[in-house]
DNA sequence: AAGTTATATAACCATTAAGTTATATATTAA
DNA sequence: TTAATATATAACTTAATGGTTATATAACTT
């Protein structure tokens, strides 16, 4: 099985985590992308091409436009990898946390 | 609140990751954690410092020693964070990748 | 006091990143 | 067929990254 997108390196630019969170919510053009931006196209084109090379974004073409998704099912399974691995350094902190957040609520109610 | 260190930074590089996966397992000086590593001291020592600018790591000095440990609150805050941010892009797919998983290992059982 | 070890810092280098502007190409609309 | 729109690409700039080597400083060891 060919290893995951990077999903590290996608999720390291704020401008591609914005595509992602776009395109969570929606299929977009690229000029619908653009237009959320206050950067030039060929930027966000860039940037596209970035995610899609990883994998985690679909292109498809229909007349002058393209149309991006989020390619959820390579990204979730990137994420769930990210998790483990990173989830794992916290464990018992997290547990300990939780705890913290759920103890702190009940006082404030 | 100041805002929690970018996290999304600190997990771009490998190496960094490898510095805190290893201290969360346990404190260690600079040098033992360069000797995990194929790359030069001051390679290392940039990292750390990095780590240390975000927040992630603490430093106390001993002697000739410097002891890095990861500093668990921190991270673990930004960590939330960013599972807040990136995993709601995800949340029903995630919830269908584990229906999924769970499926699966009911069949292989 | 001299040598060794741990860390810090400076100067440098190559690569990558993230944007820009200008322009080309493809498709649709007038 | 001309104009407008959507996208792609090329060439460039600037800055950040991640390493290197050489050397300095600080602390311990002999």
């Amino acid at each position: 099985m060919r290893t995951s997108g990077n999903i590290y390196r996608a999720l390291a630019d704020p401008t591609r985590r914005k595509i992602l969170n776009l395109l969570s919510k929606d299929e977009h053009t690229q000029s619908d992308i653009v237009k959320e931006f206050d950067i030039s196209q060929p930027a966000i084109n860039k940037q596209l091409n970035i995610l899609k090379k990883e994998g985690f974004v679909h292109e498809s073409k229909s007349g002058r436009y393209r149309f991006y998704s989020l390619n959820t099912k390579v990204f979730a399974v990137a994420y769930q990898q990210m998790i483990d691995e990173i989830g794992a350094m916290l464990d018992q902190t997290l547990v300990d946390l939780k705890h913290y957040v759920e103890n702190k609520e009940e006082d404030d109610d």
